[in-house]
DNA sequence: TTTTGAGTTGTTCGA
DNA sequence: GTCGAACAACTCAAA
């Protein structure tokens, strides 16, 4: 009798699941095993309650198998692959800086006792690495990338195992026996688990597809895929998504074309980290590293501002408390937001970027901090520096009736249509509380140009 | 090696 | 109100 450990990180399926295949392979029996990684757990608190209901859904999955430990993984798998006799422990690979170093010492204790760890498939359509330019190096432009991407191609679904025989291990306690987690699921977000990844697919694919191209930038209207937060977890994998586009009728129309856009740029910017492990939390150019930025004590409160979305530009306070509440922002909001904290408050991009990170159940840090990066000029495909995002302009475009900012700024719910968003030209504007404005967009449109040529010319 | 064309997501100003 | 030009120059990718 062999048995073999499926270690789960964020490839929480059996379907589409190369690993589980490569387990099931090479054991007689699995023991499936989740480690809450300490270091993980120091930031994000509310995906800690996002993992604890997808914890549960793959428990339920599994028959209760699932083994749940707290630890550094190094300790955890090596003593739990001798405790269960295991010589292979097989894993998703990951490509993001602290998942690669966390990997390789894995690697090498087990390697120390004679055990193995599997890498079987990814979290990407096409892992990172895979698609080179003509050089041979790494793309650093989205769009000859996605060309390449999709030249490349990507291998079918995986098969879900016929027969998994599941071993559980005495002496631990799934997490269904530990009681319901403390936050079942964030509000705003349906259940989580493979199960409810694949029908918010179906109902997307079902009831949003066909609109997605023209609504997509509306936060105002539900038309994203909303499955953000599935990926984030391998709830679902984006060939699974990919494959369905393809019989699907309308898959060969613009709103499947821009949706399967969506998922190149996660494999891009995956790529891009996976090639500079530093961009993470660095700039990916240096080209403004003269950059001024403010700090301190008189920039902190408009900071706070900003992060508790009481900035007195409705579009933007709706996309930060959106984000407090429900752990969630639309992208179109995100670029919005981060463009206020960068080039109105001027303040350096990962601030920000740490912030999101913190309140995002979707937070993923290749998408987030190279989205940070492309607002902030540092990153690929660095946006001409004179662009700056009009935060009453975006609003009144992408929002045009006011919706979306009444929703979630209930001081503004007495003023209808688009002059929620400019609540400043109103005599009653102000009247329920709502903040002015802690700054003068002109001014420091102005203020952030300024910057960028000093940048740009003095170089440091 | 050199050259050429192109590059997610915008705003403002003036005609 | 609408439309086109200006904003400035740089890097990347491929021929």
């Amino acid at each position: 009798m062999t048995t073999s450990l499926l270690w789960f990180r964020r490839d929480l399926r059996l379907a589409d699941n190369p690993a589980l295949l490569a387990a099931v392979e090479a054991g007689d029996e699995v023991v499936p095993v989740f480690i809450w990684d300490p270091r993980l757990l120091a930031r994000g608190g509310v995906r800690v309650a996002r993992l604890e209901a997808s914890l549960a859904a793959l428990s339920a999955d599994t028959g209760g198998a699932l083994i749940v430990r707290t630890g550094d993984p190094v300790g955890v798998i090596a003593q739990l692959a001798e405790e269960v006799g295991a010589r292979e422990v097989h894993v998703s690979r990951e490509t993001t800086p602290y998942g690669r170093r966390r990997d390789e010492r894995v690697r090498a204790v087990l390697e120390g006792s004679g055990r193995e760890l599997v890498e079987s498939g990814s979290p990407y359509a096409v892992e990172p690495d895979r698609v080179k330019a003509g050089s041979g190096g790494p793309y650093r432009v989205f769009t000859p990338f996605s060309r390449a991407w999709r030249d490349h191609g990507w291998p079918a679904p995986f098969a879900r195992p016929d027969h998994i025989s599941w071993a559980s291990v005495s002496g631990d306690e799934p997490p269904s026996a530990q009681g319901p987690p403390a936050t079942a699921a964030p509000p705003g977000h349906e259940a989580a688990g493979e199960a409810a990844a694949l029908e918010r697919w179906r109902t997307f694919l079902d009831d949003d597809l066909a609109d997605y191209g023209e609504q997509r930038d509306r936060p105002d209207l539900d038309t994203t895929s909303r499955l953000s937060v599935h990926l984030k977890y391998g709830e679902i994998h984006p060939r699974t998504l990919l494959a369905d586009l393809e019989d699907h009728p309308s898959g060969a129309g613009e709103s499947a074309r821009r949706f399967v856009t969506e998922l190149a740029w996660r494999d891009f910017y995956a790529d891009v980290l996976f090639h500079s492990p530093r961009s993470a939390w660095h700039d990916l150019r240096d080209t403004l590293a003269g950059m001024p930025y403010d700090d301190g004590p008189e920039v902190d409160p408009l900071v706070e501002a900003w992060r508790q979305g009481r900035t007195g530009f409705p579009f933007v306070d709706a996309g930060m408390r959106q984000l407090l509440t429900e752990g969630w922002m639309h992208n179109r909001v995100r670029m919005v937001t981060a463009s206020f904290l960068v080039k109105d408050l001027h303040v350096w991009w990962p601030v920000g970027a740490r912030h999101f990170l913190e309140q995002l159940i979707d937070g993923d840090i290749a998408s987030n901090n190279h989205g940070w990066q492309w607002v902030a000029g540092t990153g690929t495909d660095a946006s001409p520096w004179f662009r700056v995002f009009n935060p009453v302009t975006q609003g009144l475009k992408f929002d045009p009736d006011g919706e979306y900012v009444r929703r979630w700024i209930p001081e503004l719910e007495h003023l209808s249509g688009a002059a929620a968003h400019e609540p400043w030209r109103r005599p009653d504007g102000h009247d329920h509380g709502y903040p002015e404005r802690i700054v003068d967009h002109a001014e420091e449109r102005r203020e952030a140009l300024r910057r960028y040529e000093v940048a740009k010319g003095g170089g440091g």
